[in-house]
RNA sequence: GCGCCGGUAGCUCAGUUGGAUAGAGUACUUGGCUACGAACCAAGGGGUCGGGGGUUCGAAUCCCUCCCGGCGCGCCA
């Protein structure tokens, strides 16, 4: 609907051009909004008001020109020109009811468009280290990237998700440190357990298969390992891993090393699944150092001449790119950094032949942001072709108490824990209603109390209600005709409203996909129930005359597939009972 | 100290490429099931859009400044 207005004043705009009412030049976007009021019309435009500065007549006036130049059109009853300069159109009712047909015609694709032209974007999200279960600000992101993902692809974007496993860190070394501790207090060695190691009880779980794949084979004398430790708790850490290192062995460790990653990244991608987040791709950091990747972007940076030594180290001239300072790539004893592998990792996603590239990280990674988007422009990137969305942390509160959230301590909650809890649908579509740069106050309390008042169940009960209809017809007895659907009698304010929403619903699936902001879809989704409830309260389908019942049931049939369509672009399921 | 994000109804939040009288959910008050699902609807009260200044026909939205909150400023990841 909007767009019919839009190429209209178009066309309006270029007739003035030509009989020289208006400069060629004049430059104006026009817009196209929908009213509040209904004395406004249906759709409206200020262009004229954008365009009195540029030509220097008043607002009125221009607008007068223009609705002077608009050609006609059967789906526009009236064009009035109002207040400082407005121009508001009256839709005709035949250009509403062609609209319910247009959706069900169109199904599930109803709301899709072409406006990605194909391109391959790349969206990476979550990508935590798999040192613990994801909790509930990893859901967050987990909720955010795969509607974002969903929404472009409905865009017309070719688009691949994936998942960046931190498998070659220190916080690696220091969970795999951790089990082999577990293990030896299962091989019966008694000491107190070092609080520098994770104190999940998951870590049970990993320590426990391992000693009933190994038996006692790995075990040593912790004493040697536990004597003499530095004050420094960051010390004490490595000194212990290194210990561990030195006491098993390079295969030995590498074997507890690797069967404590599979495992927990294996849970995390079950957690997932049951989030309905599905990755086209995992993608492993260490397979970054066997590859030669690394090595291989450190070369491209130095023949750029973007590197210099200093100190031992090698370091990234990022400062040439706006960072504040130069950062580390390879360190004085020959290590390569995580942002080493980082520079490593998005220099292969462009050789992938991605053309767009979107990370979605957690706030407190926001420091770490010029010097990735430095280095991709090191490596010839374009400045828009990688984005680096931000997702503001969950606050947990429990009683009205702020719950702490530390991987370390292992206190925190478990998106697996939030799930059982709340459900799937309400965890998503309670996720989905907030702006990923909205800091977010997370009620437990009232998530799981509100289990019946979540806003999702509102959305789902209007899918619900219109199935159940359907099927009331059947057991009535009642059929829908195959012919052509007489609309006429379609008149009630509430039946306009309805179409209207409907209507908006492919702009509002471009708009999120554009901005990345999925949650104008749920906004979207609560606001077309709220139309539906209220139409369904007011008039009856089934009951109501022949004229009306066929016209009220396609109109519902397509609310129906516009819901279900929304939801799904949500991860959200559209039950047809509840 | 510097930087990023936020401050909109009692609470949780939409609305910012500048548009007409600032919205929703929730809570509160009142009313609606003898025809298709009351997990619903209808009506009502509730605001210095953090404070102040500026830009203009017009500012929650743009600029400046201050206040408050979250986060970040490693040869950690």
């Amino acid at each position: 609907m909007k767009n019919l207005i839009k190429s209209l004043l178009e066309e309006a705009l270029n007739n003035l051009v030509e009989n020289n009412t208006l400069p060629r030049d004049h430059g104006a976007q026009i817009h196209v909004e929908k009213t509040r009021q209904s004395a406004h019309g249906d759709l409206a435009s200020n262009i004229a008001l954008v365009l009195a500065k540029a030509v220097g007549k008043s607002p009125r006036e221009i607008a007068g020109d223009i609705v002077g130049a608009l050609p006609r059109s059967s789906d526009i009853s009236r064009v009035e020109l109002a207040g400082p300069g407005f121009i508001n159109f009256f839709l005709s009712p035949s250009a509403r009811w062609q609209q319910i047909e247009k959706i069900r015609a169109a199904k599930a694709t109803y709301g899709t468009s072409n406006t990605g032209r194909g391109k391959k974007v790349m969206v990476e999200f979550v990508s935590a280290n798999p040192t613990g279960p994801l909790h509930v600000g990893h859901g967050r992101g987990a909720a955010y990237g795969d509607a974002l993902a969903r929404v472009l692809k409905a865009a017309g974007y070719s688009v691949h998700s994936e998942y960046y496993v931190n498998d070659a860190g220190r916080q690696m070394d220091i969970l795999a440190l951790s089990v082999w501790v577990r293990y030896l207090e299962l091989c019966g060695l008694e000491f107190s357990f070092p609080k520098e190691c994770y104190q999940g009880d998951y870590i049970w779980d990993i320590a426990a298969t391992l000693h009933r794949q190994e038996g006692g084979r790995l075990q040593h004398d912790l004493a040697i390992l536990i004597q003499g430790l530095p004050n420094d708790p960051e010390a004490r850490i490595d000194r212990m891993v290194e210990g561990a290192k030195n006491l098993l062995g390079e295969a030995d460790y590498l074997l507890v090393f690797d069967l404590a990653k599979e495992i927990m990244v294996d849970l995390i991608r079950q957690d997932l699944n049951h989030f309905r987040v599905n990755y086209d791709q995992w993608f492993s950091e260490r397979s970054l150092v066997d590859s030669g990747a690394i090595k291989h972007a450190i070369e491209v940076l130095e023949e750029r001449g973007h590197l210099y030594q200093e100190g031992g180290a090698t370091w990234f001239r990022s400062t040439a790119f706006g960072d504040e300072k130069d950062r580390v790539v390879l360190r004085a004893n020959g290590s390569h950094t995580y942002f080493a592998a980082d520079i490593a990792y998005h220099l292969n996603k462009v050789e992938r032949g991605f053309e767009w590239l979107i990370n979605i990280w957690g706030a407190d990674h926001h420091g770490y942001v010029t010097r990735v988007k430095s280095a991709f422009q090191a490596l010839g990137g374009g400045s828009d072709a990688l984005d680096v969305l931000l997702v503001q942390f969950a606050v947990l509160y429990r009683g009205g108490e702020k719950v702490s959230m530390s991987t370390r301590s292992g206190d925190f909650v478990t998106l697996r824990a939030l799930c059982k809890e709340v459900g799937e649908d309400a965890a998503r579509f309670f996720y989905a209603l907030r702006k990923p740069e909205q800091h977010m106050d997370f009620d437990l309390d009232l998530a799981k109390e509100q289990s019946n008042e979540n806003p999702v169940y509102y959305v789902q009960y209007a899918h619900a209600r219109i199935c159940s209809v359907f099927r009331q017809m059947e057991t009535k007895g009642i059929e829908m005709s195959d012919s052509q659907i007489d609309f006429s009698s379609l008149v009630e304010p509430e039946e306009m409203n309805l179409i209207d929403e409907l209507s908006r619903y492919p702009e509002v699936v471009a708009k999120a996909a554009a901005g990345h902001e999925p949650h104008q879809l749920a906004y979207y989704l609560r606001e077309t129930a709220t139309c539906f409830h209220a139409f369904y309260n007011a008039h009856h389908f089934l009951n109501a005359e022949a004229a009306v019942r066929e016209p009220r049931l396609a109109l519902i049939d397509a609310v129906r597939q516009v819901i279900a369509n929304g939801l799904g672009l949500l991860g959200v399921s559209a039950p047809e009972m509840m």
